[in-house]
DNA sequence: TCGTCACTTGCAATTTAATTGCATCTGTAA
DNA sequence: TTACAGATGCAATTAAATTGCAAGTGACGA
């Protein structure tokens, strides 16, 4: 039995071969994806487009995957258990590098404290600029 | 001559009222705006939606307005000149607060060092949560 | 281990968001 | 005032995501 097999079941949610697959390829690429690039991942002919979707999107409600915005007009995905980090975004290319050494949990506290909100469960954050090659 | 001509000649556009029609709508609401909303805003019979979407785009490379992911499926879209803030939405009702004080500048700079990226010149930070308002 | 049934899947169709092509119109620089 | 690059409006198209429904399957209890 796999952590993935474990974590489906602790959040209620039976297991498949599409959430696996689903789980595993975003496990194996450790970055975010598209819905698009997950399907051609698997294989077109090893899932379905309409189960990707509803697949990914029963992942991320039930807390084991996060949707990234790259401002690419389709929404990327990434394994929730890589942990809290985020992104930095090459306008040019597309090359993606990840930041870890972000203090955003202060932030958090801050945000919460000035929106008077009850609580605060999620965030996004993405940087974008250029990167080293891009560089003219 | 208002602030939008200026801004829009500095950024080598031409004026136009359809894009003086997005910039007062935005600029009016001060939050941001599905083009969807813009339009309703601006009347549907004032502004054809393709040249919203053009206008919004155009806008956006000008760096005059910035684009805001709300997870949604659709892009928003604020003025740029309201500064360096950020947001914090509820999940259940979509009620957004604003956010001022976020120290986000000391993040940038961690993130262009671990990243090594030539330079960062946006960031998208967004928070999620659940307000007052819809506390059980 | 087997049967049941609620949940999941795959297919077709649809909705929603955004883009493109092209003819016409217009802002602006000379 | 005119010429023309760039902007607009309309129709059509592409891209992203969702819905309905019949058939299939995971997981629970007997």
């Amino acid at each position: 039995m796999t952590d993935f097999t474990d974590a489906l079941r602790v959040a209620k949610q039976r297991v498949t071969p599409s959430r696996l697959a689903v789980l595993e390829v975003l496990e194996k690429e450790k970055r975010p994806l598209s819905v698009e690039k997950v399907i051609s991942l698997i294989g077109e002919k090893n899932i379905d487009y309409v189960t990707a979707y509803r697949t990914i999107t029963m992942l991320k409600k039930a807390g084991l995957v996060k949707q990234i915005d790259f401002q690419h007009n389709h929404a990327h995905y990434e394994l929730a258990s890589l942990g809290d980090h985020h992104h930095v975004v090459c306008v040019k290319c597309d090359r993606v590098a990840d930041v870890v050494n972000c203090g955003i949990k202060k932030m958090e506290e801050a945000a919460l404290a000035e929106s008077g909100f009850q609580k605060i469960t999620e965030h996004a954050l993405e940087f974008f600029g250029v990167c080293k090659k891009c560089t003219v």
